[in-house]
DNA sequence: CATGAATGAGCCTTCATTCAT
DNA sequence: AATGAATGAAGGCTCATTCAT
């Protein structure tokens, strides 16, 4: 009995904070002009204002811990996905197209990690940097190793990286703030191809 | 006399607000976990709090105003600078080089047009998303001419476009934030590069 | 067994309660700054937070009974002290002698008693004032009988018994707020004496 | 007619600034279980709470503010006072006379600097116990004078002096609280006799 | 026109108390 | 009875905007 309700409990509490980082998020992606009060968020999650600090130490704990899921989210989807692949270009056409499709895929998501937040403080910023950084790294140790085997001509590594990343932040965004493309398959390709060819990779 | 006077008053006013909007710029591309208030802006530019809203509306227009007029400056550069070729290539080349030459002088400039601001109010990075839209828009005119005398492949032009325009927010950004690259002729060749070769410019 | 039980369950009960008191009183005599929360206390003594409300009534009360048990328990030690002596000047030197003692060894004691509270609610501090009249109100009747017997001379009782009291709370608290004395004999031998002077007590 | 204009608002805020801390004097001396919120001050002194602001950086400011004000005026009227008298008996006793007078005038001074306040956080009775300990030694040189002149015997005079205040704080406070005696003139006279002959003065 | 003091809604956070388990 | 999570009223403070001078 007493294992059945601690259990419950435990469970009902993940429920909670599982629904604070809900609201946070569907709140934060909604982005423009929007409420982002503690208020709101323990408002929306359903839960009185003084519950949230049973969960979170304060706001900026939350928002965290809110980039932080997404990250560590995405990362692993980009993970497994790589997994299935050898090659190293098919390994970077992977995490392009799981990336898109990700993204597209839940918006929110894609809303939080690449759109900077104006009502978070800077802190917060830096964090999105660190990730937007992160992620231009382990690009980069895809391009050294393509260089190293003669798969793409000299160029500076760390700049290419970064406009590998660059052009996927900026087409995912558009398509999340203006609408996917009508011939969402030639976009799609276009990207990639951009890419690939950016790189410098021979297109057979 | 009296239209001398009229005429200083009319002087002193269009000083007030350049003041002001000068006063603003300094303070908004510090950016970063400054006092962006009203009060500390009019303190700057040397006037009261409430003279400020002789001079614009509120603060949302403040920052707007600032930020189309850094983006006015800018194209204004470039057009100047693509108006000494004639080669669509060419010209877009230019383009890429006084985007990246003007932002790196004019770090401040950048910070302001490519980052979103945290301290500003959200319908305000909205702004900041038109104007990349229009940095898309422009680029979109040259492939398309590019296109039409197929010096580059078939592809969907508004990706090749908005793809483009993220490489330069990601490394310039990127430059501005970690400092510039050491062999920053080679960066900067890479950049381009990386460009004209994800448009599909065959490379002599 | 059943009355095994009951009994160890009200035993328990008193101990919980005991435990609360203890706990709060070693909160309480912290005093500066500390955190002083039901939750604070409730963890102190061992409980969960909810569990307090099942001994006191609120916050209130349970300080309320703080400060009288310290009270009460002060009172039985005088009165023991005192009933050695027949004298009334023996029983006042005594009464003084073991009152700061007393505070001095138990100083949390002291500055539960003498200092007021400022992390308490103000319904509070009437208390240790009403306390400080008790203590008054039994100097005076010393100083009654002294008269009577005219071992003092002709003066507002009333009086005199409050200041002889408001030496002890000024001196006791700032030998516990700025240490004990070096010469404590003479310290303590000082203020006796000061009051026995000022109540017109001939010395010999 | 600028000038006329600064003037006046000067004016006003003096006004202003002084009519907030009369407002929370007010607020303060009330002492038992009322609303010292920033907001409850603002409003007693007619302003909006963020108006309080522009007259003070904080609430512990303000208190203190209070605090040190009300002691200046004590102290400048004690000094005042003795200044009328060249034996030091008569100035420690003048100081008592108008020690007494002045806080029955005006029994909100008393209260806010003799008793220590609950509402108001800890680094602010600290400021009460500096200010008792101020007054502590004042008398303190008045004693060590009177010694020298070998016009009280030997004692430990930081006690003496202590206790001396101690009577004072303790008396007054309890006119306050409980109403001023009956037999105005004898109370005041058993309390300067009983410090006086606590000194161990001779009574001609 | 210019000023800058005044405004007050709103934010984050704490904590005494309640209540479902 | 015991638990401790949940509650929500307050509190101190900020800042975009207004308004009397």
């Amino acid at each position: 009995m007493v294992y059945n309700k601690t259990e419950k409990i435990i469970e009902k509490q993940q429920n909670r904070k599982t629904r604070i980082l809900k609201a946070a998020r569907e709140i934060l992606e909604k982005g423009t002009n929007k409420d982002t009060s503690i208020k709101a968020i323990a408002k929306k999650a359903g839960i009185a204002t003084g519950t949230f600090y049973l969960y979170f130490a304060d706001k900026e704990t939350l928002i965290d811990t809110v980039v932080k899921e997404i990250y560590v989210e995405l990362l692993e989807i980009i993970k497994e996905e790589r997994s299935k692949y050898s090659d190293i270009f098919d390994k970077l056409e992977a995490s392009m197209e799981i990336c898109i499709k990700t993204f597209m895929k839940e918006k929110h998501l894609a809303k939080i990690l690449l759109e900077h937040f104006p009502e978070v403080n800077n802190a917060l910023n830096c964090k999105f940097t660190d990730i937007e950084n992160d992620l231009i790294r382990f690009t980069k140790d895809d391009l050294y190793e393509l260089r190293e085997q003669n798969l793409i001509p000299d160029q500076d590594i760390q700049v290419s990286a970064t406009a590998f990343v660059g052009t996927f932040r900026q087409v995912i965004l558009s398509w999340i703030n203006s609408g996917e493309p009508v011939d969402y398959d030639r976009a799609y390709k276009t990207l990639i191809q951009y890419n690939l060819r950016g790189l410098g990779k021979q297109i057979k």
